[in-house]
DNA sequence: TAATCTGTTGCAAACGTTTGCCGAAAACGG
DNA sequence: CCGTTTTCGGCAAACGTTTGCAACAGATTA
């Protein structure tokens, strides 16, 4: 009787060398049966198969990975999973590599590029590429990493480095030009993070579509992309004097939202507010929030791609996806004209 | 001059091996530096740690794990990243874990039993445990499946199998003592998925403290645990006159909220609703929902902590975490009392 | 019929660690 | 100063795979 070793849970750990045995064959026939199919007898296949199956024989991907080099797990750094933003990126990443048999460490910088570093550092030996979501590093740590292990940047252009963006900037004109064509002159932006590439690009395009159009746009900030900061910001939004706010992302512009409401300004009836990401509270939130809607799920599987292709040609593609203005109730006419003027008689005014 | 193996990055990979030749010890003595320090003379460790750093020597986990047979990964499955229940609990449980050197895989059901069996099969042979978060399967398939992998159920209890819970019996009661306290005599029990062992709790103990005090409870469902189920609930509760709903959870409450919002039915005033969980937007929605908050970032982390202590003894603990009752909004005075009546006025009446 | 090719399998050397065992040297006790 | 213990470091065998190479049989070609 041979001897087995046991595992922790006191069953048996079948391996390559147990099928192998129970079906008369060697053990690079049963290693090739999973791994080059086409190399082996299709008869003497199936037989290994079945022994496979009848065993329940699982292959070890420590020892794979030991010698291919290749561990077939990917890792997925966010800045802040509790952001309502990430999740949907999370899971439709998640699925994807899950149906090309990857699986996906999941990790949490809390918006810390030091701790965004460490953990780049910590994966890279255990993962096929990473998955770098809105990092905050600068681009030099950046192109310093990519040297440690392959990278996909999400929501960041860094030349030669591939990435998959969505087209905030775009998101943000068409807000801007949603709050103009109300009628609003006197803009403000409510900065997001200092780091966020995003951030800036925003704040570029903002900027443009506004000094394009003869309106005035204050820069407020930085801030952390939370409600609080939204809240905390509703303040110096009023002493500007503007009409019409653009946030960085849903979760300040929903703060920003309910301060206003606590000090009884109607919106949209004195302040406009757009969001940016249509996370899911922004739908549920009174009034609803209007926002430019991001392709996160879409995002999350072309980045997998891209990873997963990279090491085919040194190609360095990037991705730019298509964002949506989605148009709620928290954006109405400007304030000379009547409060309760519809978008047509907005837009004829204007046109006058 | 030595022949380097280069990897994919087209860097040298540095291995044991290099370290060892470089500070003039065997491998072993490099080894030992790094997996059992008090084993190596100080000042030896200090040279090898030295050139260790000054190479960039990092341990391979495929082949740490290969011989020891501990990956130092855990697995972490939930129904739904999306739903927002669950970040808080995964960040806490990521990075709880990464503080002990271990890395964590996110994997997403879809609220889907055969795909949580499917994932647990997959993971199990590259974790050294996978907690298990609410999990849909029956009972016996968990059983099954703790043979193969060490498994800590959250939000579960099984005869056996160490698990961590949110008393949400108790939480429920306290939100049924609520309704009762602010006069409703019919309350509405809006249930959750089929499958959900919380679901069961909740009933259980809403509907024995409903009956204790002689009011009425109308369970409706089973419901998937979203928004629109809460929405599309909105006419079945009205039918059924009551004047206090219990949801599964926070999302269908906020479903119901904005339904009854979208008929005109006034929140307190003529329906008291409270939820389950207190995810962020609970508090963000208007009425803020009265709900009862789980700790499930101390679940995340205390989760994490079983299932790495499991190994030591043959202890199968199970923590219950308390709830608590966040009163906020959405729960009012019942029908037959002045719409206005405050709090006190209520307990005077109900004592009477 | 000999030479070549093709398809299938076995052999054995890796991959980068950990760890039980053993010997040498140092420290200790009497 | 001798015997015993302790500390330290080397040796080599694992761990479970993959994969280049070689062997062999049968089919194909010239």
């Amino acid at each position: 009787m041979p001897v087995e070793t046991l595992n922790e849970e006191g069953t048996v750990a079948v391996t390559i060398r147990d099928v192998a045995r129970a079906s008369g064959v060697h053990i690079s026939t049963v290693s090739r049966t999973f791994s080059a199919p086409h190399l082996v007898n299709p008869e003497t296949r199936s037989r290994v198969l079945a022994t496979a199956e009848q065993l329940g024989y699982r292959p070890n991907r420590a020892a794979r990975a030991l010698i291919t080099g290749r561990t077939h797990n990917i890792g997925l750094i966010v800045a802040d999973i509790a952001n309502p933003f990430f999740p949907p990126l999370i899971k439709a990443a998640e699925t994807h590599a899950r149906r090309r048999d990857y699986h996906v460490f999941v990790a949490d910088t809390d918006e810390d590029p030091i701790v965004e570093a460490e953990l780049v550092q910590a994966l890279a030996k255990q993962v096929d590429g990473i998955l770098l979501c809105s990092p905050r590093m600068t681009d030099d740590q950046i192109e310093l990493l990519r040297r440690e292990v392959p990278l996909v940047v999400i929501n960041r252009m860094i030349t030669g480095l591939p990435a998959v963006v969505m087209d905030v900037g775009q998101g943000a004109r068409s807000a801007v030009r949603h709050l103009l064509d109300l009628g609003h002159r006197h803009l403000v932006y409510l900065s997001g993070p200092r780091g966020s590439w995003t951030n800036r690009e925003i704040r570029r395009a903002a900027g443009a579509t506004a000094r394009a159009a003869g309106a005035e746009l204050t820069v407020l900030g930085p801030h952390q992309p939370v409600t609080a900061a939204g809240a905390a910001a509703a303040g110096a939004v009023l002493a500007t004097g503007a009409t019409g706010v653009l946030a960085y992302n849903d979760l300040m512009a929903i703060g920003l939202l309910q301060a206003l409401q606590d000090r009884h300004v109607p919106v949209p009836g004195q302040v406009s507010v757009v969001g940016i990401d249509d996370i899911a509270a922004s739908e549920l939130v009174r009034p609803q929030l209007t926002t430019v809607a991001n392709p996160t799920a879409a995002a999350g599987r072309a980045a997998v791609d891209m990873l997963l292709q990279q090491g085919d040609d040194g190609s360095t593609a990037q991705i730019n996806l298509h964002t949506d203005l989605v148009i709620r109730n928290s954006t109405g006419p400007g304030p000379f004209l009547p409060a309760g003027a519809t978008t047509a008689e907005v837009a004829a005014y204007v046109k006058e």
